[in-house]
DNA sequence: TCTCAGTTTGCGGATTTCGCAGATGCGGGG
DNA sequence: CCCCGCATCTGCGAAATCCGCAAACTGAGA
């Protein structure tokens, strides 16, 4: 029903503030306080943020419903693929002939397709992809994938152990 | 304070069911529904997605904490790096002579390191990292990453451009 | 100084969370 | 077949939290 993009920065509307360097609505030092808490807990009372960060709670509360809806941060359930099902992941590194962007929109469309980003250097577009089986990645790789108009080839790596996954962007 | 892992099975002691097979709990139907609730909204009420669900709010109490104490979810705030000050972002493919996984911890343990994770095919390791500038990512790929002991080589693979990022594991 | 827009604060009232005691369901002995 | 242990679900009050709103506060500009 929603877009699921965190980092996409366009796709909204009400950004004129923002300039070309991708500086967005910067936050002040509070705002990164609250954002430090909710990355601790997603679900940590608004309270007993104010606590931590020396604002009322009903302060609290519209800061955080601002950050919602400026789309600087949402608040959700993270999952561990294995646990869920997903038992094949790989990193696929892709070479575009033609327009990169459509290739990209292309992948993305793909539920397969976890994380989808254009690069620069000897690939094109890094995608990410989860999978049930092995089965299910060949046919993701090797059907779906360079399938697409515009793929020239593609590079995978399969995932053998994830070692670290964060979510504390903006703490530090 | 707390690992903000999610994905790397192991690190946890009370994991004794869970076979070499990598399943873990699995999950049923239900579970999967809620997960599926909090991936919509991490602060829905429990009574909403009882609702959702069919079954009571205590009930989806208990097993939303089940399910954070299992370390299947957790629920936490993510945010869009752009508008928290990091403009920077690569993805750094690592060649490894001798142990990959010692230097894997040696990545993980620093900060600018979003995630690793060991992989097959002509990287030992796929590692992202999140920096301010260009001048940060220089001294982390070039200074940081080449500095640890055991990488043979990186390949660097700037981001121009994020075009989808979801956390929808197990809803498919 | 005055105004204005954006924030913060302090409140009640509605809602939600929380803990617990009592059902319910389901195998495994005996 | 019955009983028991274990896990889960349900139904409550009590406590805590969320929510909306009006008033107070703050800083920038006329």
């Amino acid at each position: 029903m929603h877009s699921g993009l965190v980092a996409s920065r366009s796709a909204d509307p009400r950004d004129s503030r923002e300039s070309k360097n991708g500086g967005g609505p910067q936050l002040d030092a509070v705002s990164l306080a609250i954002i430090e808490q909710l990355q601790e807990d997603g679900r940590r009372p608004y309270a007993a943020i104010g606590k931590a960060v020396g604002l009322s709670e009903a302060a609290v509360r519209q800061r955080v419903q601002k950050l919602l809806d400026q789309g600087v941060m949402q608040i959700v359930a993270v999952t561990d693929p294995l646990t869920v099902g997903f038992r094949r992941q790989a990193m696929v590194g892709v070479n575009v002939e033609g327009d990169v962007e459509s290739v990209a929109d292309a992948l993305a469309a793909m539920s397969e397709c976890e994380y989808v980003v254009m690069t620069a250097g000897s690939f094109d577009l890094m995608v990410e992809i989860v999978c049930e089986d092995d089965d299910h990645l060949l046919e993701v790789i090797n059907k779906r994938i360079r399938a697409v108009p515009g793929v020239r080839s593609t590079e995978s790596f399969v995932y053998l152990k994830l070692k670290k996954q964060t979510y504390m962007w903006g703490t530090r």
